[in-house]
DNA sequence: TAGAAATGTTTAG
DNA sequence: TAAACCTTTCTAT
């Protein structure tokens, strides 16, 4: 689930049912017992996506910073939140009886304003945002040796994207992932950066990264396929969707890597 | 029941 | 570069 689109998506389905309200917070497991009978009363004054970071501003100049990590959940409802199972790092219930479970977090922990501007200090231009700065990401990518399907990755270039965008939005610029960033021209960038933005801010719509065509159409007519949402995300010695060459994948960033050596020639 | 994998990041060596 | 960490889910035995 969490790229950066999972990460906006939370950001404006919470909004609603935290801010301007006090809130209470447990933590069933325990990890975070201390830092929920901290924030608990104290009404949220708003949220904050910033690439894979969660910023609840709490009053009183105290922020929940929540990082999904790999496998990192909320889940929420309203009426009677049901019995804790498993291990639960956060419950947040509001006086409207809406409740948030957090499971699995990388980080989830209280944070003051300077401590939150250090994290964002380690973060490129998030696409999904209005104040993004393209020109910051393209400084550092095209400076780079390092290759273009390992810049992709690094936070400090770009904040949001993962694994999937990644892998997709390579296959659409019919980039190979192993072009140094030096060698990226700037024409071949900045599509790339607007392509980067539409399909983020489809996964935000959608819920789910959606990539191809294919699942537009579908999704339009009501019956989205599931397996055809990626170009070549997780499609591994399956043939490529437009010229049928085998999907190959190798490790790069210490993440499963896939690209199509025909459309993304070297 | 065990093991692997998953849209991620940090720390140790 | 490798390992650790957080948790769930799916597959194999």
């Amino acid at each position: 689930m969490p790229e950066g689109h999972t990460i906006h998506r939370l950001a404006k389905d919470h909004t609603p049912l935290l801010v301007g309200r006090p809130v209470a917070l447990a933590s069933p497991q325990g990890r975070f017992a201390t830092g929920a009978e901290l924030l608990t009363g104290r009404v949220v004054e708003r949220i904050d996506p910033y690439g894979k970071h969660l910023f609840y501003r709490f009053e009183g100049d105290l922020l929940l910073h929540v990082h999904l990590g790999l496998y990192g959940k909320w889940q929420g409802g309203f009426g009677p939140a049901p019995e804790p199972r498993g291990a639960l790092r956060l419950r947040m219930t509001t006086p409207e009886h809406a409740w948030l479970d957090l499971r699995g977090p990388t980080a989830c922990e209280v944070m003051t304003p300077p401590d939150r501007d250090a994290v964002l200090a380690r973060l490129g231009p998030d696409p999904l945002r209005r104040d993004a700065d393209p020109e910051l990401a393209w400084a550092r990518l095209s400076r780079s040796k390092r290759l273009i399907g390992e810049l992709l990755m690094d936070q400090k270039v770009l904040a949001g994207i993962g694994n999937v965008y990644r892998a997709e939005l390579l296959y659409r610029a019919g980039l190979s992932p192993f072009r140094p960033g030096v060698q990226v021209e700037r024409e071949v960038w900045e599509p790339m950066w607007e392509d980067l933005r539409v399909l983020m801010r489809a996964g935000v719509r959608a819920r789910r990264i959606v990539t191809t065509e294919r699942v537009d159409r579908d999704r339009r007519s009501g019956t989205a396929l599931r397996t055809d949402a990626h170009y070549v995300y997780r499609r591994h010695g399956l043939p490529c969707r437009r010229c049928g060459t085998e999907v190959r994948t190798q490790v790069m960033q210490q993440r499963n890597l896939f690209w199509c050596p025909t459309c993304q020639p070297a």
